[in-house]
DNA sequence: TTTTTTCGCTAACAGCTGTTAGTTTTCCAT
DNA sequence: ATGGAAAACTAACAGCTGTTAGCGAAAAAA
């Protein structure tokens, strides 16, 4: 009966992503109704449909609004002057903060994108691949540079990216240790593993 | 109309968890329908409830399996005496291996216990909690000792267990290299992450 | 061969899914 | 205060979900 609140410069349809990122998280995509979206902002399920198209766009929003960041960032440190090591580190923390500070789209982001439809999905499973591509290349030149050590890059790439995503248990742990301090002990073994 | 081939030394029942382990690990345990599982089966739906008695069953069975794997295998590393850089490395070589040899099952485990409902669900979510609990403590135990360098251990079990978790990616990328290389550089970056 | 067990089939169920149509209420701008 | 836009409501849809019942065929045991 009563309308969405809005939080303060943000629309409705805002409100709903933003629960469904949580509900999304939660349970996955494919366990969230729309009938549970729709209980958990405060509306019918078929009020939802004034705000916004259909289920899957509210997946679309959240994860490409996600991979523009990390891709925009990425490129600007791509072309940054700095040395490998430094690069890598500037993404990690990147990362990490994300992770800290946007937890639940970020999150949603990493594991449900595969429940989005072409051409969407073709659409970020390319934005992905690209993403790990430029860091596999920063590794090479570091490599080069001797300023890495001989590792495979990928491997390198895989190791980084799903550790950081580790820090869902982080979440989800009683008592956290300060964000600060979980992602200055990250960097330490991450980048003191690749370090020569 | 024709009846379940059945792999040499397994039951009927053993087929189907093992179709099924592939379509969950590939589209999520409620995006696979049981029909969708019958089809790959090659028989009706109703027919596997022959052999099983719920879908959730089957997510049961792939998840102690894998569960009881390797919680009896760090306990074994626990008691054994070597030093604690040493134990990490078995575990982590542990993980790799489950990892790329029973890849569906492990992958299926990881990703999917949250579709558990009680009393499997705060079983399997104990069950996970105490085996980051062994690895914390060896951790600890290492720091004491001056073989790892003075990290936060919950940090570093997340960073190994979500790094492992990424052989995902490699699995799914076209020119894999051996499995047995991935092991050795995996353990290069993690574990020189966390020596002294 | 006959009997018994195992296992596949079809048909059907009740409940849930995302979504639409049509109507009524709420609230802002005039 | 009032007209119009925005957004809520109810009712309903077609399709999919996991699962059961009952029956006939195949294989195993006798």
């Amino acid at each position: 009966m009563a309308k969405i609140k809005r939080n303060k410069n943000g629309t409705r349809k805002d409100v709903i992503i933003s629960k469904a990122a949580k509900l999304f998280r939660e349970k996955g995509y494919n366990a969230t109704s729309m009938r549970d979206l729709a209980e958990h902002v405060g509306v019918e399920a078929a009020s939802l449909y004034n705000h916004i198209s259909s289920k899957s766009e509210i997946l679309q929003e959240i994860c490409f609004k996600v991979a523009n960041e990390f891709t925009s960032h990425i490129e600007e440190v791509y072309a940054s002057s700095t040395n490998s090591i430094e690069k890598i580190e500037a993404i990690l923390r990147f990362h990490i903060r994300q992770m800290v500070d946007n937890y639940e789209e970020v999150y949603v982001n990493d594991r449900e994108w595969k429940h989005l439809s072409d051409p969407y999905l073709s659409n970020i499973q390319n934005q992905r691949r690209s993403y790990r591509q430029r860091i596999a290349q920063i590794i090479e030149e570091g490599i080069r540079k001797d300023e890495i050590k001989s590792i495979d890059a990928p491997t390198a790439v895989l190791i980084m990216l799903h550790a950081v995503s580790g820090i869902e248990s982080w979440h989800r742990s009683k008592r956290k240790i300060p964000g600060a301090l979980l992602e200055d002990n990250m960097i330490m073994i991450l980048v003191d593993g690749l370090r020569r």
